[in-house]
DNA sequence: GTCTATAAATCGATAGAC
DNA sequence: GTCTATCGATTTATAGAC
């Protein structure tokens, strides 16, 4: 056997452990939150000693930094899947209604990304926030282009893209954001909201 | 002196003490937010031990929750101010417009009242959540009224009212809570942000 | 009413044995 | 690599002296 081969078994097995760690928190957090995640519960998850966890992790915050990258990089994805639609206008519509259901259906991951306070955000914005080569700057970027191209077909007025972008991002992170910290006082359906509210912006920035 | 007076004296003074905790309180609170909140840090603030202040308050969340009744006084009160207007649509748009300049203006008593968990809107809304005569409750009714009249003049489609109702509120929600946690991030002035929202949303639920 | 002192429960992180 | 043991810091809240 080579020494080669033996150091790949070793590594390989190093990053299995890695990952266990990351599956535990990940359970953790998608159950119980981003406060509930701590050294202590991941290491009874994985039947290890806390210490342990700091041979992999540099601490508590690099794990919840994974986390937050793994998290927002399946958000893009989903809203990414628009990016088929060649209307702009409905391209829109479908980004607004799916990043809604992305937050419904993942609570505690979305809060993680965009609710926590911004040390986090760092990390999906880059450290130079908005920098242009990290994953949520693209989502952004890609957000406003389509901005442009609505505005090209004529289906929506000619403001600063950026500007009508963040319109429309914070708006549908208000339903999420109200939908998941006062669900008994938000009582409509936070898609049926999400349908009404972008259908009328993008009406509306016509 | 009356025995009458004697006592009123002492409520007084033992009123005084409550007051000078609610206000070191505050200052905390508004300088440093919910999680700074201690009852150390009053304590040491008023100059009395911490124990003292359980003679005033069950317990910390009892504070908190006498600040955020405190602060969404204050929010409803600026945000009825447009009670004035006789246009519904345009009272729509200037609701909106001081909702989230309140917001800007009062960070850490905004995250209080929307962005921590329900535990302290209760208070706001009613422990029955949305029971009919809290604040909250009837700051939204407030609003969904203001969506009828806005209807009756022809100015928003006849959508179910709290629907449309939510729709604004939580897209105006989503900008307060955009800039609070991620300012880097969202680069436009939020005021000009509500400008355009509003006006769009109120403009397309026509 | 007010204090001191402290209980009791957390937590993150690390030193050092094996 | 892994564990035990523990440090050190934090918090809320209370018991009991004065």
């Amino acid at each position: 056997m080579s020494r080669m081969g033996i150091l790949e078994r070793k590594e390989r097995k190093r990053s299995e452990l890695r990952e266990q760690i990351l599956n535990a928190a990940r359970t953790i957090l998608t159950r119980d939150g981003i406060e509930a995640l701590t050294m202590r519960k991941i290491a009874d998850a994985i039947e290890y000693s806390p210490a342990t966890i700091y041979l992999h992790f540099e601490n508590r915050e690099a794990i919840a930094l994974a986390l937050c990258r793994e998290a927002s990089a399946v958000l893009f994805a989903q809203v990414g899947e628009a990016a088929a639609i060649e209307d702009p206008a409905e391209r829109l519509r479908v980004v607004g209604r799916t990043y809604v259901r992305y937050g419904i259906e993942h609570p505690e991951e979305y809060k993680l990304i965009f609710m926590t306070d911004s040390a986090l955000m760092e990390s999906v914005f880059g450290q130079e926030l908005m920098s242009p080569d990290d994953p949520g700057a693209q989502a952004f970027e890609y957000l406003a282009a389509t901005v442009v191209e609505a505005q090209a077909s004529g289906a929506i007025r000619r403001l600063d893209p950026r500007l009508v972008a963040e319109a429309l991002w914070s708006a549908v992170h208000g339903i999420v954001s109200l939908a998941l910290t006062c669900r008994e006082v938000l009582t409509s359906d936070p898609q049926e909201l999400a349908a009404v509210q972008v259908d009328a912006l993008v009406r509306g920035l016509a």
